[in-house]
DNA sequence: AACGATCCCTGTTGGC
DNA sequence: TGCCAACAGGGATCGT
């Protein structure tokens, strides 16, 4: 799925692709991927003949200003990925929106479930629809003494308050399991009961598990696998510690990998090792 | 305000 | 073997 080291991972690829590129046209196959603006036409009105400035990232959004003060956003959601390809490339099933940029390579949206979306946002939009992304985890992740704070009173389950993009945004449900993990406390603890160590145990784990998942490319799944804009897999799910490893030995302790289900998302965590 | 449930969507999987 | 329900999940939205 793409989380933050998935998307930090595709921004790399497509930066020196888009970054100072014309966009000649935008082909929407699939209006639903457009479905942010009013009508699905408003995409392509916007884009085309504008100049891609920079290409950024803010927790799972990729966010990439044009000139004339319209900003391209962009989110995989949980099926999306960017393929760079030639203009007579073959295509993937479910290629729901082709850049064409000038002298550059083609650059396509494939997603099978459509939880992405393509949008290019007026200012007053732009911050409507970012309004709600906190602090990326990686680049602008709070001190565990704000984190704190903020968990302060909280009932949630501290799995849910990861997975809250107005905490910190970027991890998504596998990496939010493996910074539970490595922070040895068990997903269901309500978020307000965590003792200030623990705070601290997870605050440290964040950017030691998103950088791990970044250095190996990010985590695809073998059913619909996550894929590099080249086409490669990432290769981090091999070393996973707890996502995905129900009934198989903890790394640490060698107790059972369990699975529990934590505000309707599948968790997975040890009982011997995380309280 | 905080929390939890529901919905969107389609490829894959598991049970009968 | 074949069919169908269940499942996966990010984020918007809604009810409490």
């Amino acid at each position: 799925m793409p989380e933050l080291p998935e998307v930090e991972t595709t921004r790399r690829y497509l930066a020196p692709v888009v970054e100072g590129a014309f966009i000649e046209a935008v082909e929407v196959r699939r209006d639903r991927m457009t479905r942010r603006h009013e009508r699905p036409g408003d995409l392509a009105e916007r884009m085309t003949g504008r100049r891609v400035l920079s290409l950024g990232r803010r927790g799972k959004f990729l966010v990439a200003p044009l000139d004339g003060g319209i900003t391209w956003v962009s989110h995989l959601g949980m099926s999306g990925r960017f393929s760079i390809n030639a203009p007579g490339d073959p295509e993937a099933a479910h290629t729901n929106v082709v850049i064409h940029l000038r002298s550059r390579p083609q650059v396509r949206l494939v997603d099978p479930r459509t939880f992405g979306f393509v949008a290019a946002f007026t200012p007053d939009e732009l911050a409507r629809a970012m309004g709600s992304v906190g602090p990326d985890a990686l680049d602008e992740l709070p001190s565990a003494r704000s984190l704190g704070t903020a968990l302060a009173g909280r009932t949630a389950p501290i799995k849910a308050l990861l997975l809250d993009q107005r905490l910190a945004a970027g991890l998504g449900n596998i990496y939010a399991d493996e910074v539970l993990f490595r922070a040895r406390v068990a997903p269901e603890r309500p978020g307000g009961t965590l003792t200030a160590d623990e705070v601290r145990a997870v605050r440290a784990a964040i950017p030691v598990v998103l950088r791990a998942g970044l250095r190996h490319g990010g985590t695809s799944l073998d059913d619909l696998a996550y894929l590099l804009p080249d086409g490669r897999t990432g290769d981090y799910l091999s070393r996973l510690s707890a996502y995905g490893r129900q009934g198989e030995p903890c790394r640490r302790c060698g107790g059972i990998i369990e699975r529990t289900v934590v505000r309707g998302r599948s968790s997975f965590w040890c009982r011997d090792c995380q309280q």
